[in-house]
DNA sequence: CGTCATGTTGACATTTCTCAATCCTAGTGG
DNA sequence: CCACTAGGATTGAGAAATGTCAACATGACG
C-alpha cells in the first residue's frame, strides 16, 4: 500500500457537479493500492473511514459461514465503498476485494464526519446517492427471488458488461470468475458452467478464458423471464 | 384521506433526538389516513413526497409482472417510506400497502429539500438511517439467495415478531396473510402452507386465523440454516 | 340451501443441487 | 525431454427441494 496524490477526475461525486468534493480529496491526498485478490475491508471489521474507488474493479460481497458467500455488487472506477459502514453500528456489514489491482482514495471518519457537517452539496449528494443506491439493492432481492437460476446468471452478464462496459474485441472489460457469477446470481458454479457451455454453443455469447463477449444481447434477455407465481 | 393535527412523538427522527424534526412536522400538520389494504403509493409512481408512518403497519413491495410480488420489508409506526424515490429518478421503485388502518405525515418535496439544506442534524441522520437501510437490504438478499425456502419462512415470522412484537396473549401484533408471508419469503403460498402446519404439529408456533404465535422460539432459529456451496 | 371464495392436501413435474468420475493442463522431478 | 501428479475444468447420473396443479373441504354470505 503505497501512498500518493490522488487525481480525482474520475470520482464519482466531483465527476457528478461538486467542485466541493474536489477541494476534499485536494485535501486528503491519500491513495492506498491493493493488488488483485486483495481484500480492501472485511465483513466485521471496524469501520475506519469511507473509500473511493480510483482505478480498477472490486467485488462488495458478505458471507455466511465458511463457504458460502453472495456478492453485493460489482463496483467500479468513480464508485463509492464503505459507505454503508456510516450508520450506528461502526462494522462493516459486507467485505470489499480487488478484482484487478485498484487504486482508492481514503477518506477517514473524522474528517468525512465534519465534511459532511460542512458541506450541505455533498450531502445532499450522498442522500441521492444512497437512495438509488437502496433502489439497486431491492431490485437485486426481487431478481434473487422471483428469477430463475439460468435467468440470474444471464442478468450477470448484461450487468457486468453494463458496469464495465466492453473491449475493442468486444469482451466485457473485467474478466470475472465462474466461481464469482455463481456468488454473484446465488447458485453454484456447475450451474453457471453448464449454463454458459450453453450459451457459447447458441453462440449467445463468447468465452475465452474468464472473458466473455456477449454476441447477441437479444437472446440473452429473452432469457430474463420470472418464474412462478410467489406470494 | 383525512387532515388533521399530527402527533410525533413516536415518529422515528424525533424520537431518535432530534428537536428539529418535532419543529419541522409541526409546521407541516398534515396527517393522512388509509385504510387496511390501501395503497399508499405505487410502484412507477410519481414521488411528491416523503412519509412518516405514525400508526399502523406497511408492506413495502416490489412487483414483476401481474401476479409476482416481493415484499421487500414489513414498516412499523416510527418508520420513513418513500426515501427511495430521493434519487435522481421522481418514480417509486415500490408500492407501500396498508396492512392495517395507517396514519402518516406527509412532507412534500419542496419542503423537505428546503429543510435537507437547512438542517444538518436532520440530514446527517437520515444518511444513518439509509446506510442502515441498505445493511438491512443485503442482508436480505443474502437470506434470500442463501437460506432455503423453510429457513426463510421461519426467518419472516422471527422478523415480523421483531418488528411489530407481541400482544397480550403472545401473538404476533399485526395478523398477516400466508399470501403475504410467502411474498416476503419469496415462495409460493402452498409451501408456507404447509410448513406453517407442521410447525404448528410440532408445536413451535401457534395459530389462530393469520394471527401467529411463536411458541418455541429456539427450535424456530434452528430451522435457519443455509442452503449447499454457493458461489 | 346454493354458490363462491378460500383453506387444505396430496400427487407429480421440474428445477436445481450434489456428488463423483473423467479429462485437461501446467508445473515438477527424474 | 518425458512421465507424473495436483488441481481445476467438464460432464453426467441421480437426489433433494420446491413449485404446479388439481381435487376436495370448509366456511361466508346472500
Amino acid at each position: 500500500m503505497q501512498v500518493s496524490s490522488c487525481n480525482i477526475s474520475d470520482c464519482f461525486l466531483c465527476s457528478s457537479c461538486l467542485p466541493e468534493w474536489k477541494a476534499l480529496v485536494e485535501v486528503k491526498k491519500t491513495t492506498l493500492r491493493f493488488k488483485k485478490g486483495a481484500q480492501i475491508f472485511g465483513e466485521g471489521g471496524k469501520v475506519t473511514g469511507i473509500y473511493f474507488l480510483y482505478s480498477g474493479s472490486v467485488k462488495v460481497h458478505k458471507e455466511w459461514g465458511e463457504q458460502k458467500e453472495l456478492i453485493i455488487r460489482f463496483a467500479k472506477k468513480g464508485d463509492i465503498l464503505g459507505h454503508r459502514g456510516m450508520g450506528s453500528d461502526p462494522i462493516y456489514p459486507i467485505s470489499a476485494t480487488a478484482l484487478e489491482d485498484v487504486k482508492l482514495c481514503f477518506i477517514d471518519n473524522a474528517f468525512w464526519e465534519a465534511t459532511m457537517k460542512s458541506n450541505h452539496a455533498l450531502t445532499h449528494k450522498l442522500v441521492q446517492f444512497y437512495a438509488v443506491e437502496l433502489q439497486q439493492a431491492e431490485k437485486r432481492m426481487r431478481n434473487l427471488a422471483l428469477m430463475e437460476v439460468n435467468a440470474r446468471i444471464a442478468d450477470a452478464l448484461l450487468e457486468m458488461k453494463e458496469i464495465w462496459g466492453v473491449n475493442s474485441e468486444g469482451y466485457i472489460s473485467v474478466p470475472v470468475a465462474r466461481r464469482d457469477i455463481a456468488a454473484y446470481a446465488g447458485t453454484i458454479y456447475e450451474t453457471v458452467f453448464k449454463f454458459l457451455s450453453e450459451l457459447t454453443q447458441k453462440k449467445i455469447i463468447a468465452t475465452s478464458g474468464k472473458s466473455i463477449r456477449i454476441i447477441d444481447e437479444e437472446k440473452l434477455k429473452q432469457h430474463i423471464k420470472t418464474k412462478k407465481s410467489i406470494g
